[in-house]
DNA sequence: AGAAAAATGAGGTACGCACCTCAAAAAAGT
DNA sequence: ACTTTTTTGAGGTGCGTACCTCATTTTTCT
């Protein structure tokens, strides 16, 4: 049988009040006393009946998910994510819920993290942009005892607080592997398109791509990135306009998690089908591409395991428990046609 | 607040004592008071805390992972996370321990599986090749009450019993795009190895394969399957044999999990770096192997993904709850040496 | 109508823990 | 040695559920 705080109390020879008050850290207990119960917490191998005792706070879980409120589709299914967590999660006294933010406005979302308090919320996970502000407001809410999770944006990483995600310059470099060998043999331009190249997945993504590039595939030529800015006629007149002064543009890498507008435009002005086309992110539009050929590959990361993730994560922090490392781990999947 | 059993005694018009009948299927309820709290079930939305109702049982999950005693990286790999698990879930009142049967004996396995009884455990996963003895066991133990998870193993589906795995079909696929794509203007040959076409996930995995290479990259003639029987003298033989018969194999796909016998023994005989070569499972020497660029491509299945899917099932079969299918779909993933 | 059977309600105990009070003991300060 | 402060122990209550007993009511059968 495991141990329970009546063992515990016997091993260490104190009372069940002095293991409660060691164990919850309430005042006027002596250091011997406490040197007893860990050391008798060490011997018997106690371990707090987390499901008594959450039970016994009558404790639901509060935490929230700060997304961008842009309308791509890869939001979207972040969006349903959490709805579905939310859902499976209900008969677990976890609360999931969403706020979504202008992440355009940096002083914003660090006003609205600024509003947030530890008595209504355990935990928080934050997509949005690097910004000194926000990085600022962050820290601020993990002093007032909330937990942090960095997730999936592009932003410099804080000590002390967890990130889910996956390793931008390894992405990148899949999709630089995937079209490079492609072409081994086949010299040839590679156009890449960025919403914007001021997300610093974005940049990461890049540096990636063309390390391997030059490395493995000097063949091979990178153009400059080019910027849609979210704007389907920009999009399309600047990618009309390379494929006019480059020939022998044989691979696309779209490096935003939005590939939608990118890739339409690329199919305005060349035979997608005949290019090898790289983009990020599964959404209903790049599988319906990958299904006509249109992309090779994607490259992504799981929002659903994101999601569980971060709130295992966020949990594990409010039980001040470790989280499992190796479970959190965000792979960077490869999809081709056939393993969708 | 969520309701307990008290606001669904009230709402229901009827005692806590009829409700505990009804909840628990204890006899001696009349139908319309069944009718009354399930419909009150309903109305207030309640559901049972189980976290509550395990610490009143006092129960313990007991689940086992009935595994082939062979000793490859791969089972090595499932045994760690199998272990892993049992750790990390010990807070949780789950038990997970692990039983290694010679699968090369089908009456073994069914005997073995025999004398599990459900009041000790409450449930098993089964990786083990077909046969009739055993998924006639399997039948007879879901029939006694032990949930049932059919475990990355090639086996036919069994009815109302869940599987944990992926499609091969679609893994061989995968390979055969990967490889197709590598060479879509170079004519040459592909040789594909096997420990035994006998199994089931080897068969499925080169029916995949066949398909997309006979339909998008018909100029590869793929050879006949080499069956290495786990000898290494046997695997370099006819290994040696076909590079001396076939001078234009420019590809090599290895069906089964094991690929250290097949791949060095290719490496002996032809330069591996320079063909194509890919291999199933993510083991310490296919990792090495792809940091070598020996292997080009991997295909797996995340052993720690599927073992805890194969417990989350387990679990929710045991509380008689549904488990999240988005959740517990394995995914075939591609590495390549860049998202290692 | 009466007896037997079935259904119901009221109440208690337990699970492991958190949190509370109050009296008693031990330690610290004067 | 005395008072004050700190520490400790004993005990209780509640969280939401399972499971048990026993008396009482309702239904069913003859």
């Amino acid at each position: 049988m495991r141990p329970t705080v009546k063992d515990l109390a016997k091993a260490a020879g104190v009372s069940l009040a002095t293991v409660d008050r060691v164990l919850n850290d309430r005042p006027n207990v002596s250091k011997k006393s406490a040197r007893k119960v860990s050391e008798a917490i060490e011997r018997i191998g106690f371990t707090r009946n987390l499901a008594a005792a959450n039970l016994a706070k009558n404790k639901t879980y509060s935490f929230r998910f700060v997304l961008p409120d842009t309308g791509d589709q890869y939001l979207e299914a972040l969006l349903r994510q959490v709805e579905e967590a939310n859902r499976t999660h209900a008969s677990d006294h976890v609360v999931v819920d969403i706020a979504q933010i202008g992440v355009g406005d940096p002083h914003g979302v660090a006003n609205y993290l600024a509003t947030l308090e530890p008595d209504r919320l355990d935990g928080v996970a934050i997509m949005a942009p690097e910004s000194p502000q926000v990085r600022d407001a962050m820290v601020r809410l993990n002093e007032r005892g909330i937990k942090l999770v960095q997730f999936l944006s592009g932003q410099e990483k804080l000590d002390n607080t967890d990130f889910v995600g996956i390793d931008n310059f390894a992405a990148g470099a899949t999709a630089g592997r995937i079209i490079g060998q492609f072409h081994r043999q086949q010299q040839g331009r590679v156009l890449i398109i960025a919403e914007t190249i001021q997300a610093q997945d974005s940049i990461e993504r890049r540096i990636g791509f063309d390390r391997i590039i030059n490395e493995k595939f000097p063949h091979l030529e990178v153009l400059p990135s080019l910027e849609t800015y979210a704007d389907p006629a920009r999009a399309k007149r600047i990618i009309e306009r390379s494929f006019q002064f480059n020939k022998d543009i044989i691979a696309v890498y779209v490096l935003s998690s939005e590939a939608r507008i990118p890739i339409k435009a690329v199919s305005e002005c060349a035979d997608l089908e005949s290019l090898c086309a790289v983009a990020h992110e599964r959404t209903p539009f790049t599988e319906e591409a990958i299904r006509a050929e249109q992309l090779k590959a994607i490259i992504c990361q799981d929002p659903g395991h994101a999601v569980r993730s971060a709130i295992r994560i966020m949990r594990a922090r409010t039980d001040h428990r470790e989280p499992v490392v190796s479970q959190e781990k965000i792979r960077i999947e490869v999809l081709f046609k056939e393993n969708l």
